[in-house]
DNA sequence: CGACCTGTTGACACATATCAAAGGTCGTGG
DNA sequence: CCACGACCTTTGATATGTGTCAACAGGTCG
């Protein structure tokens, strides 16, 4: 069947979905908003895009008219340098947002990749802004999203400022864990979808760093690790050692 | 006058402001918004208010209300975290605007502090919200404003995250300088409004090493350093110096 | 004028980067 | 099903950039 390989191909589905139904209500947009407007936002989200391990979600430089929540999966955001050096900015999971770096100058700053096959609602940014005129609690929300993402970069600024290797990937697990909590998931036990240099690249560490700061933990009985897979055995340790000051 | 001495000591006036009159429309919020639209803004920003050199604007854990657009001065924001760590996540200068991060959570997460003394508006945020449901511009530019900032906080992360001493502090002053082009002053000679403990701290570097690197520059003939007082010589030596290849 | 704050410079310590080698894991194709 | 190659991870030895500690200089303000 070419056709349903072209369409595969194409990672790109017109599907009617409804906010209404969705069971990501909580984490995404349409928190606390009444029974009647949801029908609104259904209008809003008209299609979702499914993209495999590695695929690009967006470019730098490429044109911005979309945000889009992620229903499934994880992406990880970077930006490139003229020189060849580049960093991750972020790992996003279900229920969080992706491309709000676009609106100020109406072109994507950095690239979005998924980490694992993901699927993703497609928001098309005009039309959130007329719906938010409309529905204030949506307006609402929606500056509090992106007022949460610059509090977040403060703190991903303080980490690199100020915390040695070990602090800064305590810090980490310890985000990563309370997100997956949030999610429902196990907040003690969770599969990495990064590599060591993407953790690193996201932390200001080299690969090495990363990996040596792993070992520490799991001879100090903090964590099992094996591989991409993260049991955090004293939640408090690595607390302990996040807060520690710098000797 | 007992009464003029208490008014100064409250930092605070109530003066009837107007947008429509203001010479920082052009990087403030009302930025190509229709002269009759205008007037609405001018309800807005309802109050000014007053700070002297090292006064806080809002502190970290104050109840959020409002945002603030600098009429004049310069500002920096910090977060400071329990174990005494702190660090700079930012300098503000005329036109730009102070407390997105509160938006979050209803609550300030770092102190605004006058570098030197200073004036604001007062934008109260739902009276902002409201506005914006009416005036599209308005709304639109203020989606931008927030954006701009999380680009911005990219442009840190990779900064803290891959540059070494000299190449932050090149990205730094060539960053100042450009946003005092913007203003219409000088961009070769600006006096720093900050001490070396303080361009450390944002740029995740001690005071030491900052010294030192100026020292650095002004060997290399890229700088003249007197004390706060900059003058660019060579301002493609240090765009050069900041892109250069992690040797 | 003297106290204090800020900035500069030097010597040394230390955390992390760099370079290198080897072991693991996963996917692919024979 | 096994074998191969590509990629990722771990670990060790060494290099290096920046932090730390300390002394001193210069400017500012009471």
């Amino acid at each position: 069947m070419p056709t349903s390989a072209a369409t595969a191909r194409l990672a790109f589905e017109v599907v009617k979905t409804a906010c209404s139904n969705c069971n990501l209500r909580e984490l995404c947009l349409p928190i606390g908003i009444e029974p009647e407007d949801l029908k609104k936002l259904d209008e809003l989200v008209s299609t979702r895009r499914r993209l495999k391990r590695g695929d690009h979600l967006y470019r730098a430089g490429q044109g911005f008219a979309s945000i889009y929540a992620i229903r499934s999966g994880f992406f990880k955001t970077d930006v490139l340098i003229e020189d060849g050096r580049d960093q991750v900015t972020g790992f996003q999971m279900t229920g969080e947002l992706l491309g709000l770096d676009g609106i100020s100058s109406e072109v994507h700053t950095c690239n979005a990749i998924a980490l694992e096959d993901s699927e993703v609602c497609v928001i098309p940014f005009l039309h959130l802004e007329g719906l938010s005129r409309q529905i204030h609690t949506l307006q609402h929300h929606f500056h509090k999203v992106m007022s949460r993402e610059i509090v977040r970069d403060h703190g991903v600024m303080m980490l690199l400022g100020t915390m040695r290797a070990e602090e800064r990937l305590a810090a980490f697990l310890l985000n990563l864990s309370q997100r997956f909590k949030a999610r429902g998931y196990s907040p003690a036990e969770f599969n990495l979808r990064m590599s060591r240099d993407e953790i690193g690249s996201y932390l200001g560490l080299k690969l090495e760093t990363v990996s040596r700061a792993f070992s520490r933990f799991q001879e100090d009985g903090l964590l099992a690790v094996h591989q991409r897979k993260i049991r955090i055995l004293n939640t408090d340790g690595l607390r302990k050692l996040m807060t520690h000051q710098r000797s």
